[in-house]
DNA sequence: GTGAAAGCGCTAACAA
DNA sequence: TTGTTAGCGCTTTCAC
């Protein structure tokens, strides 16, 4: 922690080389258009002085920044519990650091972050956003596009029915559900019950909706609302055993809450799966390999998700700089990006 | 992602007020020596126009950018199995934005990106760095120094044994493995092993010593090195087992590990605590409390810590801003701080 | 191909 | 108290 010396700058670059600072700069960004020997000399006076530029004062001209902030609304702990964001952010920050951008994390713990991260948004911080907007109620996403900074969402946003152009990237929760569901159905159990994560998130509602589309509307005592997390799990479970002791199959909505399905009718004495069979969501290795019985679930690709998520973001960014300015007239913008799942067969259905 | 319409500037509030650019640069940063109407006036037209000030313009004449890095290095996945990363992000994040700072977040997958990420430190940036040093033998933290960026680490680095003025926050592992193992002494067992952590992170060393200062060089067949994963807990506890059959409690490194000797003692039909008494680290309350039993361990704050860390930044930053040029005469810089554990007594030991 | 010069939007002396 | 002015370090026309 000693005290700051003072960084050189390009004029000190240009003194020492002997040429201008335009040319320097020139080398700095690329060297086109200068002549091998001056490169030379430029690049040796940037060695020795340790030269480094100055993002602000770059950024003040191009007005580029070539950084990209990921906005997580985490009201709740439990984002915090489940690898799935640290999965994401994985696949973002690759993605970000292949084409050289920064990533910047903005977590919010209510709604008064809200206001401060619409501010920071529209601050020009940032060329664009990558937003994980978990719930159906959440007013950020609107005043994230009011901030005017490109954006991508994480996950269906449970708004803007298709009227705005809001692009995003979501797994196949349905699909994938479905998948689930029939696998149940297939190895011939009559009684599947669903375990649902918290409805007001559109991957809770939209893995309940799979599950109705096979079952249709079976007994209702069948679906019990939880939260996605091993405990809530366990007393869904445990609500769904008093309720319909004859369940034969249960789908979780993903594998925390699986797993707290598992610990529950262990303690009860069903066996898993002859008497119960168990199938979750996500394929969170850890948890679902670990799991007694391994977990059947479904899974997606988190990290991939992030990936791509990025690389929309990138994509419509560069567009921008590129003088592409005329929007692809048949489509404005590509709305969404549904990733597949697939069916992860282990012990427990 | 419509096109951008270009953001006002100071001038053109300052137009729009029928004032000068200082005076709307005064009322946007505090408005302290300007008179109420025209403060009010001010703050009209920054609402009307919706004014946010560029802060790239900004921090290009303050040099200072409201902003601290975040540097993870990510070697293995492991990092992302646990919450514990995410755990001292939150407190992180929390504090930054309670001083008004930003989050840049800066994850390494291998030696490749170091240099990158010293070129982006160097690059001013950032006001400093919050590090996380896994390894001993890193290199990361010897190009981060030279950097010339403030910097706090987390975890007690495995280099620059004192020489350097390293700042760093730590838990006391050491002190709370040796609270672990007295405890499982004091119940009376005598052939207490230890699965210990990958021993290049000084936090599982610390560990292995508190051990050792109990047990002073007990049966070396006792201890088992590990990789803090429930897989390699699983793994471990299956040599312990074979090599010394007798062994009657186990001090795992973290709770992940603990999870996996449990599993192994149930599925060798030992009982815990009866046969084998269990005492795992971190009290990771998702992973201790739902665990079969739930898990007897010595509870780190990590979120504490992450905060702890942040203050300790923003201090030395803010001492650096007020022409505190002269460090404390007595103790050039603090160097380490370490916070206590508490062991958490549940149903495996 | 290279340099000179004009700003990007803001803050901070200094004057008034 | 308020305004004027001079840059912060860089990119980018525009001449040469």
């Amino acid at each position: 922690m000693s005290d700051t010396v003072p960084r050189p700058t390009l004029e000190a670059v240009a003194a020492r080389a002997g040429v201008s600072r335009a040319t320097v700069s020139r080398v700095v960004n690329g060297g086109d258009g200068v002549r091998e020997p001056l490169v030379e000399r430029v690049r040796q006076a940037v060695e020795e002085l340790g030269y480094v530029p100055n993002q602000a004062a770059r950024s003040l001209v191009t007005k580029r920044h070539d950084a990209v902030a990921v906005v997580i609304a985490e009201p709740e702990t439990r984002v915090f519990a489940d690898p799935f964001f640290a999965l994401q952010l994985r696949g973002i920050s690759k993605e970000l650091t292949a084409h050289d951008n920064q990533l910047v994390l903005l977590l919010t713990e209510g709604r008064d972050d809200h206001t401060r991260v619409a501010r920071y948004l529209a601050g020009g911080h940032v060329d664009g956003a990558l937003v994980f907007s978990l719930h159906v109620d959440d007013p950020l996403p609107e005043l994230i596009q009011g901030a005017g900074v490109p954006t991508v969402f994480g996950g269906r946003p449970g708004w803007g029915d298709g009227t705005r152009d809001v692009v995003y990237v979501d797994s196949d929760n349905r699909g994938g559900a479905r998948a689930a569901v029939r696998h149940l159905v297939g190895l011939g159990r009559t009684r599947v019950a669903h375990i649902t994560g918290p409805l007001d998130q559109t991957s809770a509602a939209d893995r309940l909706q799979g599950y109705r589309d096979v079952m249709g509307d079976a007994d209702p005592r069948l679906v019990v609302e939880s939260d996605f997390t091993p405990g809530g799990g366990e007393r869904a479970m445990r609500e769904l055993l008093d309720r319909c002791p004859e369940v034969d199959a249960v789908f979780a909505a993903n594998d925390l809450t699986a797993s707290g399905v598992l610990r529950v009718l262990r303690e009860r004495g069903r066996r898993v799966p002859e008497d119960v069979a168990v199938v979750g969501f996500d394929d969170m290795v850890p948890v679902a390999e670990q799991s007694d019985p391994p977990l059947t679930t479904v899974r997606q690709d988190i990290e991939e998700m992030g990936r791509i998520m990025t690389r929309l973001l990138l994509r419509s960014l560069d567009r921008r700089n590129t003088g592409g300015a005329a929007p692809d007239p048949v489509r404005p913008a590509p709305s969404g990006e549904v990733l597949p799942t697939t069916l992860v067969r282990r012990a427990s259905a």
